[in-house]
DNA sequence: GTGAAAGCGCTAACAG
DNA sequence: CTGTTAGCGCTTTCAC
């Protein structure tokens, strides 16, 4: 193994030296950097991880604690995680994965035996029990999410109020009057994330705002789920022109009863979806959609983490700006009426196909 | 911060014998550990993992690195990195997550910082440009996935020739002669994974071991492209009676053209799929399909890994035996035969909908 | 069964 | 601008 001794030998100077060539915390001149440099490179260090850690009480590590739960929002997790990662090491930073299985006692964990400087929570619940412990510690963190008090917290999330009040902008600007919301699963209304509560705002707002009639619907992602909420959402409100989906599963099963209704998409009714980009180009009809900014927010997760490291403390709530991308699944109310005042009615021969 | 110090001088016995206490490497009598332990609980004492990695020449962290490639599998890769993480800590390990941005870099870097004690490598390409630098550390290191040369490595992966064979075993089972595989998308082939080429090995040869007649063709995740796939194989082989699907994204896409060409599914057409059990229960008809063991690989990787630090070298390539889960989506060939010779045509009707 | 003490490799005063 | 040196908190001989 190559210590930072063994350099500073072959270069000819004292181990300070190499140090602060390393930090640059004081300036060396030109000739003996080079020279360090050299040595460096040639002998092929790499500064020990824990000796430094031990010595400056700083590991260079962030530790990201994601969610045990495998079942919701996998797509959007990897690519926090990943982004995360990637924006870390752009900063000297490596990252620590930390499942939420230890819970609050993980916090405590990594805190103690300082493993890492700072930390970054996923899957923020409105009242969530690691938070306390976070708190107490005053350690650097920032979460993604926004739990219910955020006070003496740093929270990145997308601002789903703006998110929810966007889509019904987009529906009532080609002309719909009358549209229906098909959210999460009962499941996650219950854990309360609060994400989907806070798009539910959004869309209600901006609906009386408008004067536009708007019905809400929980929603398993299932097929069979989809398709009983679709049939009660005709059934309480036979003149629907437009879906709005927060529910990536949804999405799927929902264009593929349409299709066999014999309800066109865009011509007969327009469907719009929050969730990632991805999901929504890749779907049978490329959704219009507002996009869950996965990348932005890991990326600006460990930016403010780092600027916290670095003493510039900023105990600030940052609600991203949704961004509508428009794609082939929203048209005008016209062209529906156009085509047939109510839609038509479902062959015999679809009921009888596995829902 | 509590250290050692502070628990041996609460505890009144000197430092090492809190730290044998600790790491059970020598005889305690039941007093003084009692005494010990109860310090260590008072005061919150934890290890400082920087100080016990210089001493120990272990920071008890196993890196693992994945791909960069957010679009690929990632509801599999998120399944095994938190298996890595889950069972890593039931054996005294934390994660560190390492992007393969850095490549070949990355395992240099990580070892020569002694960041980890040993590696597992996700996503393995057949020629993977990390595996040179992994060889010559001599580290610890367990491979997701098989490379062409596995000499002096330990991978685990799914049996994929295997899960191939089991697929074909079903479907003869059933009666079926003639049947047509949708494979991942040219992409994927052309970077040399592997794990799709040995599928279809699997495939091929046990096709022909029962005199089936089989046809493949590779095919993009998206609706398009299954689209396109589909009318093709159905013109070059208009007697298959059954798909078998291996590319997690062409399932939905799949089930709704059968759907819109008015072939059930499982009576008209039996359907397969090599994938997570995840997509294959929520697809709109229940999937018969093997499953890609997601966690057992991940839970394998670490325990793997786990055992060559601790002096059990045994570099070996375990394939997981594949598992095949009867759903809803397969059925034997006289239920089509009763149904219809050939499939009813295409309604015009359908023809006029966005594919 | 327990203590004393010598490092592990690096950082950061302190001294020039 | 550079060198000397005292720890950082823990593990592990060596000694009793």
């Amino acid at each position: 193994m190559v210590t930072l001794a063994d350099v500073a030998k072959h270069a000819g100077v004292s181990s300070s030296t190499v140090s602060y060539v390393l930090s640059g915390k004081r300036s060396i001149s030109a000739s003996t950097r080079e020279r360090v440099e050299h040595s460096i490179a040639t002998l092929g260090y790499h500064p020990n991880a824990g000796a430094r850690a031990l010595a400056s009480n700083r590991s260079n590590i962030i530790a990201l604690m994601v969610p045990l739960r495998t079942d919701m929002y996998v797509p959007v997790m990897m690519e926090i995680a990943i982004a995360v990662a990637t924006t870390a090491r752009t900063h000297g930073y490596d990252v620590l994965l930390v499942t939420g299985e230890e819970g609050p006692a993980a916090v405590r964990r990594i805190e103690g035996s300082a493993l890492a400087d700072a930390m970054i929570l996923m899957d923020v619940e409105l009242q969530d029990d690691r938070l306390p412990a976070l708190r107490q510690t005053g350690w650097p963190a920032v979460l993604i999410g926004l739990p219910a008090d955020t006070t003496g917290l740093s929270c990145v999330d997308l601002d789903f109020a703006a998110a929810g009040a966007l889509c019904v902008d987009h529906l009532a600007g080609l002309g719909h009057r009358e549209i229906a919301v098909i959210g999460e699963a009962p499941a996650v209304y219950e854990r309360r994330t609060g994400f989907a509560e806070r798009t539910l705002t959004g869309l209600r707002d901006r609906s009386r705002e408008l004067g536009l009639r708007m019905l809400h619907r929980p929603c398993e992602g299932s097929y069979a789920g989809v398709a009983a909420t679709l049939a009660r959402i005709y059934e309480e409100r036979p003149g629907v022109t437009a879906f709005i989906v927060q529910n990536e599963a949804a999405t799927d099963p929902l264009l593929a009863l349409l299709r066999q209704q014999r309800r066109a998409v865009p011509e007969d009714v327009s469907v719009m979806a929050i969730c990632p980009d991805q999901v929504a180009a890749h779907a049978s009809v490329p959704l219009t959609s507002v996009a869950v900014p996965a990348q932005e927010m890991g990326r600006y997760a460990v930016e403010q983490v780092v600027a916290k490291l670095k003493g510039r403390r900023s105990d600030e709530v940052v609600l991203l700006p949704p961004e509508l991308t428009v794609r082939e699944s929203t048209a005008a109310l016209g062209t529906a009426a156009q085509r047939s005042a109510s839609p038509p009615p479902v062959p015999g021969n679809d009921a009888a196909l596995p829902a």
